[in-house]
DNA sequence: AGATACGCGACTGTTCAACAATCCCACAAG
DNA sequence: CTTGTGGGATTGTTGAACAGTCGCGTATCT
């Protein structure tokens, strides 16, 4: 009986059981994009393993994952601590979402319905949640419609990308204090975009979603230039 | 005194001096970039450990390190492994190298001289490395190349995934068995390129280097197929 | 003979404790 | 105000220990 057959073969993360370093590395980084841990904030390593019962290296290793995922700042001798993003990463971030989502869009296959199914249902998630006034899961429905678009490219290499420029934002939308003002705008453009897509208007969608990003990008930065002013 | 003043904040990473982890992690991928370690190779533990005397912890970091750049394959309680680059691994990184080298050929800026020239120096790097028949130099600096067209966007992140990249693809291009055969026509390809940027020809370059990408792709694809039927 | 079950050795996953190296901070001296 | 000089705290690295798992050869059964 083969893989083929059976279908289980996408069922092997579940069984390849995660280490415990990958756990703590979970909890830790829900902490820190949940805002508990601020940017700034130093890990000390003997604290946290006496609170989670673990060890030092088994810490260190979760260390080392977040730190890849520059979630983390880590620095010899000095440890690890919340990374805290300056301007210049906010602007290198949207670099990187542009080139990335807007080829993503570019190269968009019209026939590909699953992929276009995943993109509605986020902006459909976002519409319904904006509608309850539930601005968190609205930014949440955001993050995956954006996700969405990437993995039009079918490109696990990018889908992984973007998942890391992703958790990195969310280190600066809490700069955002009002996020209904933040999010409500976009919700419309979500919705024209993926109109466009579902048009064949690849170009009109790609230039539509490049003015959304430096948007966005400029609403951020003046954010982040204004709370620098004073701190 | 401030760094603006003494410029030395550049310097900074010369000082803090690498961890253990990470000199073994260089020592590794060098050998495994140049085709020491074959891919398939599974890296043994206690082996290593033993001839760079060096703890199994440490190693294990280092194993972590190169496990992210894609280069080793890590299977709970089999080990570290060289990764077998699949046709698909490849294709996904051809798929990467569209988006982000295009992507930084796109927003190019004719102003920018020193990005070009950085570029130009590479293609003649190449050039000259053929005229004296070192086609290993030649690949060498077909990569400088590449990584210095998308150096253009001047994006950190995008300079790093691009490193891990063509990290990746040296793996792939050790089953080209005749690097001139594989590497010559680029050549003056390369060299029209960095012409029709000078000029100003932003989609002309464009068009180019998607082309250009598309073939070697092809060239890899085959490659490998071929490879694949008599093991 | 062929398939299944068992057991052994080798290797990896994880943790712990110890020591060396480095940083941070307070304090003293010039 | 700047420049040494401690000591305490924290991190970097190592070695050893133990449990869990895999690979493989041998034995057993039908």
């Amino acid at each position: 009986m083969s893989d083929a057959v059976t279908g289980l073969a996408a069922d092997r993360a579940l069984l390849d059981r995660t280490s415990t370093a990958e756990r703590v590395a979970d909890i830790l980084r829900t902490r820190i994009i949940e805002g508990y841990f601020p940017p700034g904030t130093r890990l000390s390593e003997l604290t946290i393993v006496k609170e989670l019962g673990i060890s030092r290296n088994t810490l260190r290793e979760a260390f080392r994952l977040l730190t890849h995922e520059r979630l983390l700042m880590h620095e010899m001798h000095r440890g690890a601590s919340v990374r805290k993003l300056t301007i210049e990463d906010v602007v290198d971030l949207y670099r990187v979402r542009k080139a990335v989502e807007c080829a993503a869009v570019r190269q968009l296959d019209p026939a590909d319905h699953a992929g276009i199914d995943r993109i509605e249902q986020a902006v459909a998630d976002g519409e319904r949640a904006a509608e309850s006034g539930d601005w968190s899961h609205v930014g949440t429905a955001n993050l995956r419609y954006h996700q969405a678009i990437v993995a039009l490219a079918e490109s696990p290499r990018l889908d992984d990308l973007m998942r890391g420029v992703l958790a990195e934002l969310r280190l600066v939308f809490h700069v955002m204090a009002d996020p209904r003002r933040f999010y409500e705008p976009y919700l419309a453009r979500n919705r024209e975009i993926i109109t466009r897509m579902k048009a064949g208007d690849v170009a009109g969608a790609d230039t539509m979603l490049a003015e959304y990003l430096a948007d966005a990008e400029r609403q951020l930065v003046e954010a982040y230039a204004s709370k620098a002013a004073q701190p």
